[in-house]
DNA sequence: TATGAATGAGTCTTCATTCAT
DNA sequence: CATGAATGAAGACTCATTCAT
């Protein structure tokens, strides 16, 4: 019951916002009455701390577990794996988009604080200083700041991801709709983190004679 | 006084949410009571109305206020432009970040029923048709969604800006932000549209060679 | 203006009783803001006071205004007089009857204190005398409540007078229903005035004998 | 507790009127607090709903139940039972009177429109005809107009029950008052319904020749 | 006279929370 | 475990009233 309580919780606070979401309504998801809500969690400040830990910062770990070998070598390899666990955990938890952009992204998130005292800070560190090594030996492109790719890219993901309904209406043809984001996500950063041909002072310059190499 | 609430309206929404925001609290920050704001606007939901329209919508028209000549043909001046205009229209009304990314952007956003009548589907639609020309032409990243572009330019500039607290303190150095994230966005963006060379069809395999020349 | 707003107040008084009519509406029907109607009353109770003296008063004054001569007499034309003089004074003003019955006959009216200082309590009691001279003379029904049936001709006239929108939609044929009414209250009052014959022994059989002896 | 708070409901709103009686009061009738009414009924208009269909329409049920018989048939005698009906009723149920006055018979009450919609057409019409017949049959009075005559009914027993406390202060004396009445109202009645004898032209001539007859 | 701006008190309603069962 | 009953603390909204202009 528990768990149904988190999975009903959790969906609602994707589906309204946290703030709109009364503990009656978690219940009834659930089948049960607001009093079991209490019984389980005690209050909702403590149920909101059941869902990050339960539920977020799992997804969360996730999307880093074991980054390692090759992979975790390789810039353009690194960024592509990250994208495609984004995408694996938010297709198994698709009340996390919306959740983590209005409750934790953004600020005044309800979720915020008890987040970021759980944010992977070593992992991301490492991320920056991978990419900004990357830069440095030119396999990178060296006009993006390392510190903020990382933002970007959960951008290019999970926006989109919160704003349509794609996960709700899972049912058949959407399922295309996250593959060409996926698509297009991927190839947008595969495209941003290749490496600006020096000559390219000037913006788009005559252009493309790099293509031509 | 009615502009002040709406001030006060606008800021407390960003920061806290619409839902988290009393109208006790609008009208506190303006220095009335909370009845002033049912004086003005009646209603929490024609007040909603009217940040909507006097606004937000404003804000949204100016980013795609006559884009036109040159840079309307170019795709990625188009693309610069749009972007700097985020920039701008965002410096100005720091509470468009949060607010547009919860309320608008994310689904069951309070604002959200209240915007999609207000979209630029004309002008969306010329951008995305722009971006197609070009992919066609050649003068730009054929492996993108057109479609889903302009999405990811939004992403890049919005998310960011709803996350930090930039605008709030914007009191000397976090101006800093605002144009590392600027200059980071730009460069990535410009990075994404250039074409993609032909010979580069195994992902990224030997692909790193050409750039050590 | 005062009449004015005197008028708007009874009228809507009568339409949705007082409890539920604000100072704006009558403002509003009187084509100023409330707090004119603040000018001119004071306030709420004051403007209360001044509707029952200025206008209910003197509605009641005039039915009983001057009832002489043969008239005052004759119970049976006593009665027919006040009948007809009750209709003559709600033809005039529509808004009595609901609002007597409301707001002053029933039972925590809020103009129940304030009219029962102002009741004709003399006329009314010469009235109970006359009936009971009648009565005892037998030219009345001696079967009736001398001290209820003025409760009764008011009872008859004016409670359907209030029920129906008669004196709203006065536009053509409603006025016959006022007549209808007339006619019928004062075929009953006649009918159930004159005196109960003797002999009749049907029903509460010889109950009525001993009135025969 | 539904029924008590439903107790204190009909009681206060008898008493004050609906529009003058707060929930909060309502509650404190009986013992709880406001949250509790809403626990209940949800809502200020559901619980005028419930007052309706669960007090007041039984109560008007009550009145026009099973008359049959050798009652139904006799105009007179079905008067009588009418009448002998609402005093038992409004014995029982004293908030009735003033509450039908000023909520349902007024115009602009605030049951009226609930109520309409379950007035006992069938039994008025029934009601109507059979009066119609009777003075057609010459056993009733016909200068009397038969669609009038139960809201005569209505108004000689409800109004004079809704003015006084009579039912408020019903422990002792204030019954023989009730009694008054209610021999004052058949006696009335009774001497209404009488046929008028055909000669009697001029008004109430002279007089009584008739009963001789 | 007349208004618009402003307020404080009160009312309905919602909701997290508690507790006896 | 589970519920229904109950509460207190808010929050939206209304309204009489005041006051400077």
């Amino acid at each position: 019951m528990r768990e149904r309580l988190l999975a009903s919780a959790t969906q609602l606070f994707g589906e309204q916002g946290i703030a709109a979401t009364t503990m009656a309504q978690i219940a009834e998801a659930a089948g049960v009455t607001s009093a079991m809500v209490h019984y389980y969690f005690t209050n909702r400040e403590k149920l909101l701390d059941a869902v990050v830990e339960e539920r977020i910062a799992r997804s969360i770990a996730f999307v880093w577990e074991s980054v390692e070998g090759e992979v975790a070598q390789d810039a353009h390899a690194l960024v592509e794996e990250i994208v495609a666990r984004l995408f694996e955990v938010t297709s198994r938890m698709p009340w996390l988009p919306p959740l983590w952009l209005r409750e934790i992204v953004n600020e005044g998130g309800l979720l915020r604080e008890r987040m970021l005292r759980r944010l992977p800070v070593e992992q991301l560190q490492r991320f920056v200083a991978r990419i900004g090594e990357a830069q440095r030996s030119g396999s990178v492109n060296a006009e993006l700041e390392a510190p903020l790719l990382f933002m970007s890219i959960l951008a290019l993901v999970m926006l989109p991801l919160a704003t349509s309904k794609i996960w709700q209406n899972a049912r058949g043809f959407p399922i295309i709709e996250r593959d060409a984001l996926h698509r297009h996500v991927s190839a947008l950063l595969r495209a941003a983190l290749r490496p600006v041909p020096p000559q390219r002072r000037v913006r788009r310059a005559s252009g493309r004679k790099e293509d031509a190499s």
